[in-house]
DNA sequence: GTCTATATGAAGATAGAC
DNA sequence: GTCTATCTTCATATAGAC
């Protein structure tokens, strides 16, 4: 029961649906799943609760729906960028810069929360959110390292390891630090720096040809 | 309310409150805060509820005072090591493996998972979590990079950054594919590849010294 | 589809005997 | 300190009218 289904279509806006939704998504990533309460979703929806259960069934299921929704969300924002005329060091800064601005959101923080939460109850949550999610943009990142790397522009022997060495320096325990509640939301002077530390960093490791 | 008393003296082995703090453990691992009942944790204790409660006063110190005892135990698993006498891409190598292995093992992920999950509610426990766990160990490593630094072994300006970075490389996605679920515990083989790469990586960064 | 009102059950916490 | 039995609250879910 209650798989993810990123199928279904988007409620159209203003619709009782879409109210119920943006609710439950507002609650459950301010409480978690266990914490919010029915009564909450259907009070913040305006709406009655019966409502609620006439049109989600149960409270997993209308959890379910949320996360699929905001899987769905994730996939549309990351649009492709223009990176083919950036020389290469100007494309890793712009590519880690989007990259930790977006995990360290408080959105992606409250999301993330809530899925590793609930991962071991809903088995499917993890796989798909990993899927929608971390995996659409390494993927997108491994590819852009791919098409330099045959245009010869860098050495770059296995692009999915890059990628992931990349993040991996990009992130630092930054990820940590922001879900246990140490940092302030942004610091985007110490973000750009971070950044600048790991492109040198990749650079080394991957040395652009010359 | 439920702070951490991080100082209050584990209770004899064998003895009720020692019971019960082990049933406590396993159930809110398990489970997490919200899905674990008192009942439940009474009914593993093989000890009464009402005993749980004149133990522990309420559900939310019962949770801290678990998650006291487990800071106690990291920070005593990370004994001092004998890395002195290693080569540094030895040390190195062994600082890496048993850093992921302990990451990725499944106690430290049920802990990490209910620690994410409850920080909002508990705004102590992140930042004790932190202090007690991966702090601690980041703190060591540097300590470790900073010395064969001052002995002219490697080149190195800021030990915390680099094992920010070090750390970075070495898990990579790792840790969160876990958490969501999408790798098996452990692979031996695959873990020492992914230090090795690691390793390789971090020396080109920061070369030792001729 | 949407509401009000209610049934049902679970879980946190306690009273009172031993 | 420890138990059994119970109180009380609150959340999921549904019945039934409109």
């Amino acid at each position: 029961m209650a798989r993810l289904d990123l199928d279904r279509k988007e409620p159209a806006t203003g619709s009782k649906p879409a109210q119920i939704l943006a609710a439950a998504r507002a609650e459950f990533l301010r409480q978690g799943f266990a914490a919010t309460s029915m009564d909450a979703i259907a009070r913040a929806a305006t709406v009655s609760k019966a409502t609620v259960y006439a049109h989600f069934g149960n409270k997993e299921d209308l959890f379910a729906a949320m996360v699929a929704s905001n899987c769905r969300r994730i996939a549309e924002t990351l649009a492709e960028e223009t990176l083919e005329g950036l020389p290469v060091r100007e494309a890793l800064t712009q590519i880690g810069r989007q990259f930790l601005a977006f995990l360290l959101s408080p959105d992606t923080q409250a999301i993330y929360r809530v899925v590793v939460a609930e991962t071991p109850r809903f088995p499917d949550l993890g796989r798909r959110f990993y899927a929608a999610g971390p995996q659409n943009t390494r993927g997108r990142i491994a590819f852009y390292l791919e098409r330099i790397a045959s245009r010869g522009l860098i050495r770059i022997d296995d692009p999915a390891r890059a990628t992931e060495m990349f993040l991996g320096m990009v992130v630092g325990h930054r990820h940590l630090r922001r879900v246990l509640g140490l940092d302030a939301p942004a610091g985007e002077a110490e973000m750009a720096e971070a950044v600048g530390r790991a492109v040198d960093a990749f650079l080394k490791v991957y040395p652009p040809e010359a």
